[in-house]
DNA sequence: GTCTATAAATGGATAGAC
DNA sequence: GTCTATCCATTTATAGAC
């Protein structure tokens, strides 16, 4: 019963719905059973609601590429079924993890008019999956398991693809498990293709 | 000095960057140097103004399919040079374009909690680009330029690679041709790459 | 078609009691 | 830590003059 927990936790579920703009104190507190002097106790104001969670964010990418790093070192060949459930288990744990996926809906809001939501939203959304994807598409050419010609867009391509799968199919809905079959029917299929066509 | 249209047009640039719930009537009437009062002779209220840009947007979507059918019935073959002027051309005239991309970027706020926007965001991103790749690329198929495996994925990997190279370059910031350059060389690069995997 | 003036609602924020 | 009460700025929208 955490109430802190709960105003970021219920700011965070409006604010990737309507943006932060459009979200009223008055709303987020309604939702809660509290009143705004609450929250004005816990927060300085709504843009230290707004600050915390940007805060939350970074902490949780690095969180995330710790783990990414650590699963790295244990691999050491990468087959099609590899590369299949890789591509699953970063759609499904990375982009729609229910936390990403609301922050990526605030950010998406927020960047067109804040350069720190713009920042974070490239960290979380491009600069991070393209260097893990870079790493492994590496390890794959060097074991000769796919072309070297044309590999410096390998990892843009894939990136492509996935983002694009979750934008499609699970941006914006409210954690619709139908949705990220969707999503995940068409990684698979779109990514067996892909391997196909740059596999040696 | 049509007053209707002007404020049609900074509400679009508003909404754009913003969002619809985030920009009061003050600030578009601002901006026009015109009293609230004014934009209430020519909209019945806030909404309606939404409402017309709705429609809009619907209207060029039309003009646009019908430009691309005429266009595609001239065509006669589809090798790697046309494939990436053609997509350049995508990515420039389609996406780009200043007006399309105010209501890529509007759509994108207004689909998380308006189902209208999320219907017509779909139609504008996915289902208008991918209905015309899939022509083009049946006719590669059928001249026998590309491969006839892995075809029912190719236009959705083409999609991805262009949205995704105007989602990462260009989204969001105010036509600079820079950033627009950043895209089309991004395209170029990685539809070589592409066209590369899948020619015959 | 646009202006001034103003109503009515909503929103951010604080003081002081419990 | 939360509540009641309240303050003041902002916002949507309208009436009536020019």
């Amino acid at each position: 019963m955490n109430n802190r927990e709960n105003m970021l936790n219920v700011a965070l579920d409006m604010f990737s719905k309507r943006g932060y703009k459009a979200v009223s104190v008055r709303d987020i507190c309604g939702k809660l059973k509290l009143k705004e002097s609450a929250l004005y106790y816990h927060f300085k104001n709504k843009q230290a609601l707004l600050d915390a969670l940007y805060q939350r964010i970074l902490d949780l990418i690095e969180s995330m590429r710790s783990s990414f790093d650590q699963a790295f070192a244990m691999i050491t060949s990468v087959g099609m079924e590899e590369m299949k459930m890789v591509s699953v288990s970063f759609l499904k744990d990375y982009f729609c993890n229910s936390h990403v996926s609301k922050f990526i809906s605030m950010l998406t809001i927020e960047r067109l008019s804040d350069a720190k939501a713009y920042r974070i939203y490239r960290k979380l959304v491009y600069d991070m999956p393209l260097e893990q994807c870079d790493k492994v598409f590496k390890l794959m050419v060097q074991k000769r398991i796919v072309k070297a010609a044309g590999q410096e867009n390998y990892s843009k391509i894939y990136c492509s693809i996935i983002f694009n799968a979750y934008n499609e199919h699970v941006f914006g809905k409210t954690a619709s498990t139908r949705a990220v079959e969707k999503a995940v029917a068409q990684v698979n299929q779109e990514i067996e293709a892909f391997y196909k066509l740059i596999r040696i």
